[in-house]
DNA sequence: ACCGATAGTTAGGCTATGCTAACAGATGTT
DNA sequence: AACATCTGTTAGCATAGCCTAACTATCGGT
């Protein structure tokens, strides 16, 4: 199924999951209050001390956080870009996964967060353009996103799998997922 | 940004990237050799088959792998559970990556191995109908998705963002993604 | 000057996931 | 029977992330 190597791409990412949110951490803080230090980086996270001194200390090394006389830290410049390209993906998920496919904020914020930094420049900039033209004021979008919406409400019941009668989503070969 | 918890769910998935791995690995050697052993699946993971018996191990202590007298092994119910809904979360991705947004299917299946396991069945299920509808035979979404691919061909160069001139997502708030 | 709170670091431990290397058992070939 | 090979397990090691607990340093108030 699956072609040989490609599961193991799962660990060649820019940065992991724990180092983008201790990243965002550190930009939401400076933001937010002017500074930021390691302490209430591990406030925001709701991490230890200990964890978040360790964590940093290695992203000093990779040159993505820089460190003040006073212990202040602040993004360097590719830690700058790495963050700002990363939420850009969080927010085009997750707007089209509330704005297009119509979850609520909260699931489609965690779902967005899981993900936004698996995702490929390629697959975030075209999820991107096609968003920006799904929401647009054309009469194109507007008349096929209404019509979707129409069918979803009418035509599927988003909690019960026609083959085994339950939220599920294991029979959509037999319920005919052949779309090419 | 992001609300105080949300990215710790990361961690709090069912089966994580590379047990999610094991298990494909299991279900697709036993269909296509009709059976599958510890060095069976060590050799499509491209692992050591030290490391594959641990994890396989561990995998028959949590019931989602059963093991026959002649050390062949198969996935239980559970385990058969929990590989197909992430398969199918799988293709539903992969297929919305290439099919509408146009990707290559290399690249939508390695972005689509990245997050199978990670998202919401509740989103697979929004893509999965959002994707039926989207290329379904109905002439609004023909209409639409020509419109889009016209629009994508014309107005968008995929590799140039037009504030740093560069391929980036960093700027897209100066471009104006706001979207309700 | 001293006490207590806060900040940062470090040491030691845990799990998950990978590795190599050594070893045990079965199988197969001469 | 003997040796080679294949399979599976285990031991020891590494890294990423998290933990607690202990230590250091510094700052603030009396």
């Amino acid at each position: 199924m699956a072609s040989p190597d490609v599961w193991k791409e799962f660990e060649s990412n820019e940065v992991s999951h724990s180092v983008a949110h201790h990243l965002f951490a550190i930009d939401d803080l400076v933001h937010r209050n002017g500074y930021s230090r390691v302490t209430d980086v591990a406030r925001a996270l709701k991490i230890s001390r200990g964890s978040a001194s360790l964590t940093l200390k290695a992203l000093k090394n990779r040159d993505l956080v820089v460190e003040d006389e006073n212990k202040f830290l602040k993004l360097s410049d590719s830690g700058q870009r790495i963050i700002d390209g990363i939420r850009a993906k969080r927010e085009i998920v997750q707007q089209f996964l509330r704005d297009v496919l119509g979850m609520e904020p909260r699931q489609a914020e965690i779902d967005a967060c899981k993900v936004e930094h698996l995702f490929s420049l390629e697959a975030a900039e075209r999820l991107l353009h096609f968003l920006t033209f799904a929401v647009s004021d054309s009469p194109v979008a507007r008349t096929f996103l209404n019509a979707y919406r129409n069918d979803t409400d009418i035509c599927h019941d988003l909690t019960r799998c026609p083959v085994c009668e339950d939220s599920c989503l294991l029979h959509i070969d037999d319920a005919g997922l052949s779309l090419n």
